[in-house]
DNA sequence: CCAACATATGAATATATGTTCATATGTATA
DNA sequence: TATACATATGAACATATATTCATATGTTGG
């Protein structure tokens, strides 16, 4: 790593690194994060995610837009109501990171 | 996961959940993930950062100090110059970990 | 078809944030 | 001490973005 050598992963590096800031910057958000921690649980209607997080309907179909666009999140409609879920195992694995990054740098927060 | 047994996870979740996000806000600009990446390889002088981004120096030194304040990014001070290198191994796994997802997205892009 | 419901979308507003310019701090050398 | 150099900081401006309100789309049941 580092070595000129390494031209092709550099390559993509350059190429991928927008789109990298991209993709934290939609982890980057108090709502998101929370939506995300919901399904981290399973898949949850619009409505209850609104519910849990005392927001309204709209703020959270606009987030849920932001986090489809991105594929972070996946939707699944059953007659009106439609369930999102985690799109991959990428998302969970990228919030647990940073989770664990927080705790270890709070200290160990565990009780 | 998901269970209400879990009082004390989820206490730990909603106490984080908001740095969590802001964490990732941190990763989340194309400047400071440029900077991250090139720290990736070692470390680096803030003119050097400056000129291998050509960007302004004062721009750079702002965004520096947001990943100082952050903690990923550590200061390590030799007469006029100041030599920044990644905290931990946390923000070289998180980094990595978001680059995994977009390459998967992507499809593979090596080559 | 109509009413009720769940979700989505567009425009507007308020706030946050990145970069630039000017200037300050701190360090080495003449 | 004076000058040059490396980095840091503060204010200002321009842009991006999250939420709200109003409205639209789509679906179920009467």
């Amino acid at each position: 790593m580092g070595n000129d050598n390494c031209v092709i992963k550099k390559e993509i590096d350059i190429r991928n690194l927008y789109d990298l800031s991209e993709l934290f910057k939609v982890f980057g958000d108090s709502t998101r994060i929370r939506i995300i921690g919901l399904l981290m649980d399973g898949e949850m209607c619009v409505y209850h995610i609104a519910d849990n997080l005392n927001m309204n309907h709209s703020a959270i179909s606009h987030q849920l837009r932001i986090l489809r666009s991105a594929g972070l999140v996946r939707p699944r409609k059953d007659g009106k109501t439609v369930y999102y879920s985690l799109d991959d195992e990428h998302v969970e694995m990228i919030f647990k990171m940073g989770l664990e990054h927080i705790i270890h740098k709070n200290g160990v927060v565990e009780n």
